[in-house]
DNA sequence: AATCAAGTTGAGAATGAGTCACGTTTCATG
DNA sequence: CATGAAACGTGACTCATTCTCAACTTGATT
């Protein structure tokens, strides 16, 4: 996959950069992202690696997340848990995301129209924008049967 | 303050209806919660409690404050920590939060424009919105000086 | 290829927000 | 004002996440 080329060259170079070691145990996880469905939380990742490759510890698992996060790769969002959701963010853009509270179902969706108006709003209140996060939470209209 | 006395006949005629008691606590923490700065969490406000009045304990607050939520009275939060945020919610229009990442200021906002795009994505998708919450981290121009 | 400093890892202890269990206390109704 | 269900306080517990630290890699340099 293309993707996973280019995220591994942006993690290559980014860790280049700032003098951290290219680990084998950051390329696996990162690998396994890319197998994994996105919305994942790190307890299910690290589940899923545990079961492929051993000796991968829940602390490296953690400690990549964030690194990838920091990077870039990653986006790290709270989906209404009490856990951290991760999906990949990597040449996408930006979305948002439908919750259906029955079901845990997640929908993304973008709005170019609720984009330009946070971007408004922003500067209205003097304020540079770093991210965003729109979390509408719901009920899918076909649990009405019942 | 007149909300305050409408907000304890709200909780009183919900007790009520739920055959729930109206106890003493229940009331104390509602009044510190209309004494106290909107944005606040548990831990924060139980300190507060603690130095005003004995015998309340942590596990009292988060009761009460889930109480209070679930009555409308209360709106609780995630403003992006690992912790919940509270604020007043009775007899307030829906509002949104710009969070500042460099010192934690949170402004209000609110925008019949996103809030009508957000029940139009919700039709689309075949789902009834039960809530929503837009936050927009950013940092305020202020901290540019340097 | 061997060396070595510095970054990274695994294991498990520690943390911190929030919840639970349970014996005791309190409210609201008769 | 007795009764019994609801609430309370205490402190133990849970669960996600972070920390500590000794042992192990990495990669730049001989």
């Amino acid at each position: 996959m293309l993707d996973f080329k280019a995220a591994v060259n942006k993690l290559r170079s980014y860790l280049k950069e700032n003098n951290l070691r290219f680990t084998t145990e950051r390329l696996t996880i990162l690998e396994e992202i890319f197998n994994y469905p996105s919305h994942f939380d790190a307890e299910q990742l690290f589940i899923h690696i545990r079961n492929k490759h051993d000796n991968i510890s829940r602390a490296t698992v953690y400690r990549t997340l964030d690194l990838l996060s920091q990077i870039g790769i990653l986006k790290k969002e709270n989906l209404g848990h009490n856990y951290a959701s991760y999906e990949l963010d990597f040449n996408l853009p930006h979305h948002d995301h439908l919750i259906c509270l029955e079901c845990g179902k997640v929908v993304e969706f973008a709005d170019p129209v609720i984009e330009k108006r946070q971007r408004e709003i922003c500067e209205k209140n003097g304020m540079e924008m770093i991210r965003h996060q729109l979390q509408i939470f719901g009920r899918c209209r076909e649990h009405d049967k019942k």
